[in-house]
DNA sequence: GCTACTATGTATAAGTT
DNA sequence: TAACTTATACATAGTAG
């Protein structure tokens, strides 16, 4: 265009290169304005220039991130919604095993028992008293520790804990 | 242009305006293509119609993704980012749930108790006892439940269950 | 929507300062 | 280097199909 026509390639001359590209950089930021402004339309523009240097243009009535969502909507392309889905996918997993936790813990303290029979009831029972057994075997424990522990220190006399086997003396 | 100037605010006539929006608009691409050939620049142009249809270009040198995490370099606003670190956080926050749910759990199963001492054990042998009378009340709601319905369809014997008054005959 | 026409306004390539 | 000039090519408004 004005003084000459030009091919559709590649300006070898760095110079003219560079002069040009500012100018048709300006237009094109122009021409991306006024259709904005004449036609109502969302427009977002972005520029690199070969040096690295950034221009670029967003309509005032979308933010680029709205147009982007709009974009991958229509498109059917993914920007960051890959990244995103991952995630995604790793809250929803993790909600339904703490969902899980949360009824197998109301179970086991005897609340929220919905579809009550006798087989659940009882298996939720027998869990139970197996945890109760378990407890109860590490309270021996620690109560012996500690006599033991006491009996090398002092010896003079005895704790007011029974000796007692593991698993009895409690229920 | 063409057969009359126009001032640049939004062309009233509704026709005359998707019109002008269908030239400028590839006006617009075909100089987003042509800077980027001869000026060895890299462009992404997303245009919304009013009526929501979307044209878009990108340079073939660089994807619109990598484009957009230059942008965000170079411009220091976020898009995703922001997003990402939302969902990020989620995640830590669910897992701590999740976490304090497991430990709370093993507890009362008796298992993986770190720092034993005598209170601690005793209160959580007290909350499974809890959770162990009230499963026993279900148990017995379930049984009486059964057998008042079994008395009422037919009425000539008793159940196999003793009757009993909640939170005995168990423990 | 799109193509075609065409008069006219703009953008801009190359030259000049 | 960039700003200015200007001839020319291009884009496009209005219109019709």
């Amino acid at each position: 265009m004005g003084r000459g026509k030009i091919e559709i390639k590649r300006i070898e001359n760095a110079n003219n290169r560079v002069v040009t590209f500012s100018k048709r950089r300006n237009g094109l930021v122009k021409k991306a304005k006024e259709i904005t402004v004449l036609c109502d339309a969302k427009v977002a523009l972005i520029v690199f220039a070969s040096n690295g240097k950034m221009t670029d243009y967003c309509c005032p009535s979308m933010d680029l991130g709205a147009m982007l969502d709009q974009y991958q909507k229509l498109s059917g392309k993914k920007l960051w919604d890959a990244k995103h889905e991952n995630l995604s996918n790793e809250i929803d997993r993790i909600k339904k095993e703490n969902d899980n936790l949360q009824l197998e813990l109301r179970h086991l303290k005897g609340e929220d028992i919905q579809s009550p029979n006798l087989k659940n009831l009882m298996a939720v029972e027998h869990a139970i008293e197996h945890g109760l057994d378990k407890v109860r075997d590490h309270q021996m424990e620690y109560l012996m520790t500690k006599r033991r522990n006491e009996n090398v220190g002092g010896g003079e006399s005895a704790t007011q804990f029974p000796a007692a086997t593991t698993g009895d003396g409690y229920s």
